[in-house]
DNA sequence: GTGAAGGGCCAC
DNA sequence: AAACGTGGCCCTTCAC
């Protein structure tokens, strides 16, 4: 492939780039850094590229002090990348989004992101790849090298095989976009499109952002957890040795605790009537009687706390700033749900012990809103059964309302009990429960749990109604989407009974969950405009929670912000049901 | 040694 | 060994 570039390594050069740049209002952008964490290395090239000819900036010849800020003569770049009506077309945007950010002081605006693009025209099928290589091979028949992308990018020097590497990924971005838009259109994809590429921006400065976590805390919390581990690993060995017969003539028998089938090897010797797994669920109803089962579940909960939260966490604080700055994946699941790893901020455990260690900084708070319900209301929206909707828009206890419907009792008569039964109902109708399941959850027979779900769903009919119109619907047609347009394709076997009703509470679910997702990304865009210009800070996202950092002074006014930002996300996508936000002012994560 | 698979468990 | 959906991370085991 023949690629028309020019290296631009002078004031005067730069200039003319930009001049020829103006006249196309769709480029392709890339950039060419020295590592992959902008806290650690240099932004060597910025590539933009009118789908004909490329222009390699070498942003080395700009800087001074190995600083590219406060540089005058990258201001015409700077205006180019964040003006919004400039389409910018990157693969993975975030990534040269969050190096413009800190080594430029530029947001980067009207952006065309063609790793997302492609990840929502696959819609949930997981053959598909999404690197920019296979993406050029699938929608433009091209064949391309990434030979180069790991060359050494710090050199004095850049060799011309760079250059013209670096030239080319920004050219093929305009033949990319333009297949992808075709696309996008044919599958009606354009809605949901749009609200994710206006969502980088926000999630790149979240991640440059990062999360402060009070260190020593963490690790007070974790030594109160290493001897509760150290203790409890004793006590359990010392039981389940009693099983082994060696124990005696070679001392204790030391036993793998974390080795599944060594501990099941033991509880079997010591006449435990073992299930086909050790999973928690299965042992709970033994460990009563089995007091060596109930110090094994122990175990595992302490285990569990000090691999997945103990020391390797703090490997993540950032030495620059201190904060711990994960990865999160904009589409992370096919519902368009977020992911989050190294480390998964998303997984922390609700116990305040842990929590309380994640804070704002000196000085700061942060502001922590959780949307209230929201699956559930969205299941109402969907399903459009009044009886539901109702007990949202009185604005009373939901799992209270709903109990009190399904128990044909007056609010003020239903019990806990009551409540807790509705309420694990409704959770578990949003996953597409069955009687049997539901049954061992709450103690009731076969009988008993069907007679529940009869009479929960003879009282919200329409939700009946559409959960099993749109299940059969979505047997034939084989497709489901989400408020904002985001497509998922069913794959199954069809003539598996199995893979049907798999299908099926997949399907019932992906809309539902994918909308709470619609409606976060929705929200964050809206936060990320009415924040500009103040002290507040995204710093984390779990799911239907979102967490920002500010200055003491101004933890009011960011709480309205948010309250606003989220609850008018809602409205955009649910009209006959409210949204709510519960947000709070505090100095810990916490609830 | 390294990496994939399986089991288990944390979050929403 | 879930007939309850989506992730990531840790551990052991086992193949190369």
């Amino acid at each position: 492939m023949e690629v028309y570039f020019r290296y631009v390594n002078t004031a005067d050069g730069l200039k003319d780039a930009l001049d020829d740049l103006r006249r196309s209002d769709i480029l392709g952008f890339d950039t060419e850094t020295t590592e992959l964490d902008p806290y650690r290395g240099e932004l060597r090239l910025v590539q933009l590229s009118d789908g004909k000819n490329s222009h390699v900036i070498d942003l080395r010849a700009f800087a001074s002090n190995g600083s590219l800020h406060g540089n005058e003569q990258l201001a015409p770049l700077y205006d180019l990348l964040s003006d919004p009506t400039r389409t910018k077309i990157a693969h993975n945007a975030k990534f040269d989004a969050k190096w413009a950010r800190h080594h430029l002081g530029c947001e980067v605006n009207g952006i065309f992101d063609t790793y997302l693009a492609s990840q929502l025209i696959a819609a949930g099928d997981t053959d598909r790849r999404h690197s920019l290589a296979d993406a050029a091979q699938y929608f433009c028949g091209i064949e391309l090298d990434k030979s180069m992308q790991v060359s050494d990018w710090s050199a004095a020097e850049l060799s011309h095989q760079q250059l013209e590497y670096a030239a080319r990924d920004a050219v093929i971005m305009r033949q990319l976009r333009d297949q992808m838009v075709e696309r996008l259109a044919s599958d009606e994809l354009e809605r949901v499109a749009a609200l994710e590429f206006e969502c980088v921006v926000p999630i790149a400065e979240m991640e440059l952002n990062g999360i402060y976590l009070d260190q020593p805390r963490w690790r007070e919390q974790l030594e109160k957890v290493k001897t509760a581990q150290a203790k409890t690993a004793d006590e359990l060995q010392e039981m389940l040795s009693a099983g082994v017969a060696q124990a005696s003539l070679f001392g204790r028998a030391e036993i793998n605790l974390d080795s599944q089938h060594q501990v099941t090897d033991a509880l079997l010797n010591l006449g435990v009537p073992m299930p086909a797994s050790t999973r928690a669920w299965q042992l709970q109803p033994l460990a009563e009687q089995y007091p060596v089962v109930a110090k094994l579940l122990e175990y595992r909960g302490v285990a569990k706390s000090l691999s997945s939260f103990g020391e390797n966490i703090l490997e993540f604080i950032e030495p620059q700033t201190g904060r711990i700055h994960a990865d999160f994946r904009q589409i992370g699941a096919p519902t368009g749900r977020f992911s989050c790893s190294n480390p998964n901020l998303q997984q922390i455990p609700h116990d305040r012990n842990y929590r309380r260690c994640f804070t704002a900084a000196a000085g700061n708070k942060l502001v922590i809103a959780d949307y209230s319900q929201i699956e559930l209301r969205i299941l109402a929206e969907f399903s459009g059964d009044e009886a539901f909707i109702d007990a949202f828009v009185s604005g009373q206890d939901f799992h209270a309302a709903s109990a009190s419907r399904v128990f044909g009792v007056s609010p003020d008569e239903v019990t806990d009990d009551m409540r807790s039964f509705a309420k694990r109902l409704n959770f578990g109708i949003v996953y597409g429960i069955g009687a049997s399941r539901f049954g061992l959850m709450t103690g009731l027979s076969q009988n008993e749990a069907e007679d529940a779900m009869r009479k929960y769903f003879g009282t919200f009919r329409k939700l009946d109604s559409y959960l099993r119109n749109e299940g059969r619907r979505l047997i034939e047609e084989k497709d489901v989407r989400t408020a904002s347009g985001r497509l998922l394709r069913l794959r199954f076997d069809e003539k598996s009974r199995e893979e049907i009703a798999s299908a099926r509470r997949y399907g019932i679910n992906m809309p539902i969950q994918g909308t709470s997702a619609d409606i976060l990304k929705r929200s964050l865009r809206l936060l990320h405009d009415s924040i500009r210009g103040t002290s507040a800070k995204l710093v984390n996202i779990v799911h239907d929670e979102v967490i920002v950092e500010c200055s003491a002074g101004e933890a009011d006014q960011t709480a309205e912000n948010l309250e606003n930002a989220m609850c008018s996300a809602g409205r955009e996508y649910l009209q006959k049901v409210p949204v709510k936000a519960d947000v709070k002012i505090a100095d810990e994560w916490s609830k």
